[in-house]
DNA sequence: GATGAATGAGCGTTCATTCAT
DNA sequence: GATGAATGAACGCTCATTCAT
C-alpha cells in the first residue's frame, strides 16, 4: 500500500475517532465520517471495504495506541512501585486524552459479542496489558516487595480489571475533577493487594 | 396506574432483556420486543412513551435487579469477609444470569453519556454499590480486620470497580469456564486490598 | 395470507408490471413500484421479502398469465389449425396487451441465468407451452393433417420457439402496424412446417 | 483515428464482451471493464463517451460479429439447403462461442426500446440477417426445391425468428447437451416450413 | 495518453413511529 | 386495549463520472 493511501486511512481512523468521541459509536455514519475527514461520502468506501472494516481498524488502532502509551511510560520507570504508578498514570492520562481514547474503547466493548474481529482485537489488547502487569509484578517479587507466592497470572488480571474498573466508573460518573481522584484510589489499591503479606492470591 | 398495565409493561422490559442479551443492543428493534413478548408491535409504543423511554425504564429494572440480588445476599451474613464474599459471589451470579444481566448492562454504559436518564439511574446504581461497599467495610473495621483508618468512600470505590473489571473482562473473554476463575480472582484482590495493614486507602 | 394481504400484493405486483413495461426492468426502483402504486416507499419491503421477491413473483405471474390467456384461447377450438391458430393469436394478443406482458417477460430472460428462481419459473412455463404444443400436434397426428411419424416433443419446441422469435422480433422493431404481418407470419409458418409430409421432424 | 486508438477501443471491447458473458450486463461496472482489460479505471471513459457509448459499439460489434460468421458460413455453400444449413449451423456455432456471444446479445434486447441507438443497431443486424435468408430462399425457388410463390420477405421474416427463437430457448433451458437437438429442430423445422408445397407463405 | 483518488447522486433496505380499525 | 399496515427519514453502499497529476 502507498504511503499516500496508508495517510489517508489514517486520516478517516482519527476522523470516526473524533467522530465517536464526540457523537458515540451507534450512532456514527459514514457521513459524520466524511464530515469530520473534511471529505466527501464515498472516500470511506473507496478507502475500506466497509463500514465494519473501518471500525475494526480503529479499535485496533485505539488499543494499540492505549497499550504503546502505558508500555512506554513503564520503561521509564525502573521499580517495581515506579512502574506501577506510571501504568496508572499513563492509563489515566488525562481527562481529555482518556475520553478520546478510552471513552471510544468502551463503545467498543458491547459490539465485541457480536464481532469476532473485535474479540480478536480485545483479547490481543489484554494480552499486551497482561504482560504488563507481569512485568510489574515479577520486578515487585525480586524487589522483595510482593509476596513470592503471589499468582502473577492472577495479579496481571486484577491490576488490568481494577484498572478498566476504575476508568469505566470515573468516565460513567462525568465529574472531570474526580479524574484525580479515580486515579489515586487505582494506585491505592493496587498497591495495597500487592503488598499485602497475608496474600491470598497464591 | 392499574395492575394490568404494571404487568404489560413487566412483560415487555422482561421481553427487552431477554432479546437484548440474545441479540444485543444495537439490532434491538421494536419487532423484536413484540416477538419475545408475544404481542403485537403496536404494543410497546402503547405502554411506553417511545424506544428510549422502555430502554430507559430497563436499564432502571435491570440495574435495580442487580442491587437487590447483591443486598439480599450480604444480608444472609453476618461477619465482613461473610458479607464481601457473598457480595462478590451475587455479582458473578452463575454465567447464564451473568449473561442475561450483567451483559445488558455493559451495553448500557456506551449509552451513558448520551442520554442523560441513563446516566442518572446508573448514578443511581453506583450510590446502592457504594452504600454496599460501606457497609462492608464499617464492619470490617468493626471487626478489627480492615484498618480503622481506611477511608471507606474509597473502598467502596474500589470494590465496586474491581467487581465490574472483573466481569467485564471475564465476559469479554467469552470463555465460560473462566467464571470462577474470575470471581477468585476479585474476592482475593479485595480481602488484600482491604485487609493490608500498611493501607494507603487513607 | 389474508385476503387483504394478497390484493395488496396483487398491486404492487400489477404496479410493477406497469413500470417496467413504460420504464423498463433495468431502471425499476421501489420507488417507482411505491409511485405507480400510489402507495410510500416502504410498502414493497413491508409485503415482500425484498425487491427481487417482488420481481419473482412476477415473473410467475406474468408467465402464468401469458400460458392461461394462451391455454384457454386453445380450448375454444376443437380441431388442430383451429387449436394452433387460436394458440398464435392468444400468443400475438393486442399490441398494447403484447407490450405490457411479452416485453416485460423479454426483459426478464436476461435475469434467468444470474438467478436460479427466475429460471425455475421459466422452466415452468416452457413446460406449459410445450404442453399446449403437445397437444395440438397430438391432434393433428388424430386428424391426419400432421405426419403421423412427427416427433411430438421436437415439433412443441419448435412451436414455442418460433412464435417467441416471432413476437421479440415484432416487439424489438417497435412498429405496431406489423403485429397482424408477424403473426401471419408465425401461424402460416407453423402450419407449413407441420403439415410437411416430407416430415424431417422424426 | 490513430491505429493505437483503435486497438485500445478494440480491447475495451473484447473486454467488455468477456465481462458481461461472465458477469451479465447488469452487473457490468466500469471496473470489470477496466479488471478484464487489465487497464486502469479512466482509460473507458478515455476513449469512450460514457459506458452507454462503450455499451453501444459492443453491440455494433457483437451483431456483426455474428452476422460476419454466418455471412460468411453460407458463402461456402451453393445449394440453397446447403446454405440453409451452414446459415443454421453458424447460428448456433459451439455452445461455448454462442453463450459468449448470443447471450451477451440477449442482455442487449432488454435494453433496445430503451435506448434508440441500441435498436437501429439491432435494426441493422436483422436487416442482414434478412439478406441472408433472401439469398437462401431464392436460391431454393431458382433450383425448384421452395415453391417459387413463396413470399422471400415473410420466409426470411420466419427463417430468423425461428433461429433466435431456437437459440434463446436452448440458453434458458442452460443445458449445454441440448444445443446439438435445439440445432437440429430449428433446422428441420426451416427445411419442412420452407419446402412445403402447400405453402401458405404466400 | 493514462491513472486512480475523489465525488455525490441514487439505490435497496431498515425500522421507529403513527393511526385507522 | 390492541393491532399491524403504512409511512418516510435515514442508513450503508455502489458506481459512473470527473479531474489533478
Amino acid at each position: 500500500m502507498s504511503k499516500l493511501k496508508e495517510k489517508r486511512r489514517n486520516q478517516i481512523l482519527i476522523a470516526s475517532l473524533q467522530a465517536i468521541a464526540e457523537k458515540g459509536f451507534h450512532s456514527l455514519t459514514l457521513q459524520d465520517i466524511a464530515d469530520y475527514a473534511g471529505v466527501s461520502k464515498g472516500v470511506t468506501n473507496y478507502h475500506f471495504k466497509n463500514k465494519e472494516d473501518v471500525l475494526r481498524h480503529l479499535l485496533e488502532w485505539v488499543t494499540d495506541k492505549i497499550y504503546e502509551n502505558e508500555y512506554n511510560a513503564i520503561q521509564q520507570e525502573h521499580t517495581a512501585i515506579g512502574k506501577l504508578t506510571a501504568y496508572v498514570e499513563a492509563a489515566f492520562s488525562t481527562p481529555a486524552e482518556n475520553k478520546r481514547f478510552f471513552r471510544v474503547y468502551i463503545d467498543f466493548l458491547g459490539q465485541v459479542r457480536h464481532n469476532s474481529n473485535f474479540k480478536e482485537i480485545n483479547d490481543k489488547f489484554y494480552d499486551n496489558c497482561w504482560s504488563i502487569g507481569r512485568e510489574i509484578v515479577s520486578l515487585g517479587q525480586e524487589e522483595g516487595i510482593f509476596p513470592s507466592n503471589m499468582d502473577i497470572e492472577k495479579a496481571s488480571i486484577s491490576i488490568r480489571s481494577l484498572i478498566d474498573g476504575c476508568l469505566i466508573q470515573w468516565l460513567m460518573r462525568e465529574q472531570e475533577d474526580l479524574h484525580d481522584y479515580y486515579k489515586t484510589i487505582c494506585l491505592e489499591t493496587l498497591i495495597a493487594s500487592l503488598t499485602n503479606n497475608n496474600v491470598v492470591n497464591q
